[in-house]
DNA sequence: CGAGTGACCGCAA
DNA sequence: ATTGCGGCCACTC
């Protein structure tokens, strides 16, 4: 049964992503942290499986920095979706996770 | 309703 | 620095 009045985790981790700003990139466990979670990293991207395809999951990585392998076309796909919002990705399928994660504390 | 699954993370050799 | 294993929680079928 789901008489759940409150937010979901899958609604607030919608949330977070939809509200990451283009050209930044935030890691999944900081989602699934932020969205009261902090174990359940794993969600995050399975609700990215089976969330909004309009949400820019694209621009939600792996604490590594690393590309993920379930976004449509694989890496390769997700690689050029986030060199096409200003995001550069190594040739390993990384990003400079040191400089692009985003705070939603921070502006 | 029950069970399986997953675009993960952290720690240990 | 790399590799391997388990645990974790919510979602879907």
């Amino acid at each position: 049964m789901n008489q759940d009045n409150g937010p979901k985790f899958a609604e607030l981790v919608q949330e977070y992503v939809k509200q990451i700003p283009e050209g930044m990139v935030m890691t999944y466990g900081q989602i699934a942290a932020l969205s009261g979670n902090a174990g359940a990293a794993r969600i995050v991207g399975g609700l990215a499986h089976f969330g909004n395809p309009e949400f820019p999951w694209q621009r939600v990585v792996n604490k590594n920095g690393g590309l993920a392998s379930g976004y449509p076309g694989g890496r390769k796909g997700h690689k050029k979706a986030l060199e096409a919002e200003g995001v550069f990705v190594s040739e390993e399928y990384k990003v400079n996770i040191k400089e692009l994660i985003w705070h939603p504390n921070q502006s």
